[in-house]
DNA sequence: CGTGGCATTGATGTAATTCAAAAGACGTGG
DNA sequence: CCACGTCTTTTGAATTACATCAATGCCACG
């Protein structure tokens, strides 16, 4: 899955679905570092986005200076796109990231033609929804250790890391927080709590391993492992 | 809006966007009384649905008992599609409610053929997932006055009345509840904060009006209006 | 006029935020 | 290589807000 970082571009045949004929023509590629910005709040939507390596987040920022983290956003997904012609919310690499980009006015074009990429845009769309219905589900549980419990579960799921046992969380405990919408305390408590019942083990700050999935799911349900406090 | 119980259709010229040609032949209506189930988790996909009069809900239960309303649907908007062939949640009445419904196959079938039909699949999924990013924003709000008063200004902004200044609350204190993932207690004691300082006042326990809006903003940033304690 | 579901209110315990501080990780430059 | 500063993560103590339990009020409906 990582392509390297610049110059020649093998086909990017891994992804399914992905040799859509005259999408590669109007595809070119991006790298960013970590904590770049790919685009910002207010702006027009003149690309749409596709991940190739690397993972970002879609955030919002309240007026009060509060951020919100929207979506997190892994290889595979397409990002940025919308009806609207401007963007709601802006996106940043969580580490070193590449990504493919496809202006936005030509994709629509293209759309009305080519009855592939229309179908295309369907199913970006459509996995767009059951990516933020599945986010609805993780916010939407009352205890802090259920909604870190369900965050790991969900990140294992997405994050397809090969034959590799550990999963990695590129992200920071605060963007973990603004995802979760509580106190990066409570992110680091919850995380403490979960590794001394043995629940998950650190490889190091940001490398897991998910030691008892079961737990992990009881949790979820705030029926097992009861709070915070021992 | 309201277009009665049955019998003979008028055209629904009045949503924009929304005389594609063919679609009309799929369409079948059906009318719901209050809490009647629409579609069920689980079960197969076999219509696409648009609310035409009334409200409904869109519902996940966790395996605890525990409900979530993911989503709460008014006149215009598409439910119960995706690229999935199963229903992830289930889908029930809140009042009364007249639904068009589409065979699946028979969209997808013609959303093949015909572009203008494959153009408005992806307009509502498009318009699906910008009601779950506002959603998402609602959720994400860490007080529980912060997030009542999002969730009630996102309805007033939904909830297009006409010229009435007053807003109804079709749902009951639980739908809201396990709208904003809160007791319903914590929910009614939002209300009679904002109430008894004047930011809205009620006709009667399901309609309210917004007396003072920009309060309302404030306390979605949970900087006025400090908490539910006086 | 009672019954049952919905809504509100009060009292209490618990869990999460907040404030504060320390320890760990990481890079930079001396 | 180590000292230093900064950022991240963790932990502790105090406070606050929410969930829970329990009771009452409120309608609508039979």
């Amino acid at each position: 899955m990582e392509l390297g970082t610049s110059g020649a571009w093998p086909n990017i045949t891994a992804d399914p679905g992905w040799n859509i004929p005259g999408m590669e023509r109007l595809e070119t590629f991006v790298t960013c570092a970590t904590d770049e910005t790919i685009y910002r709040c207010d702006e027009p939507v003149r690309y749409w986005y596709r991940m190739v390596s690397g993972s970002a987040r879609k955030c919002s920022m309240s007026p009060d200076g509060r951020r919100q983290v929207v979506d997190f956003l892994l290889p595979g997904d397409v990002f940025g796109f919308g009806a609207d012609d401007v963007h709601h919310f802006s996106a940043e690499s969580v580490s070193e990231t590449t990504i493919a980009r496809y202006p936005r006015h030509r994709i629509l074009e293209l759309a009305e033609s080519e009855m592939p990429v229309s179908r295309w845009v369907c199913e970006m769309a459509f996995e767009a929804v059951s990516r933020l219905q599945a986010r609805t589900l993780i916010l939407g549980h009352t205890t802090a250790l259920a909604r870190v419990s369900a965050f790991l579960l969900e990140w294992e799921d997405r994050y397809e890391q090969g034959t590799d046992i550990a999963i990695s969380l590129p992200m920071s405990r605060y963007d973990i927080a603004d995802y979760l919408a509580m106190a990066v305390e409570t992110v680091s408590r919850a995380f403490t709590v979960l590794r001394t019942r043995r629940v998950i083990s650190f490889c190091n700050k940001r490398r897991i391993t998910i030691c008892d999935r079961h737990a992990l799911r009881l949790a979820t349900e705030g029926t097992y492992l009861e709070s915070l406090a021992s």
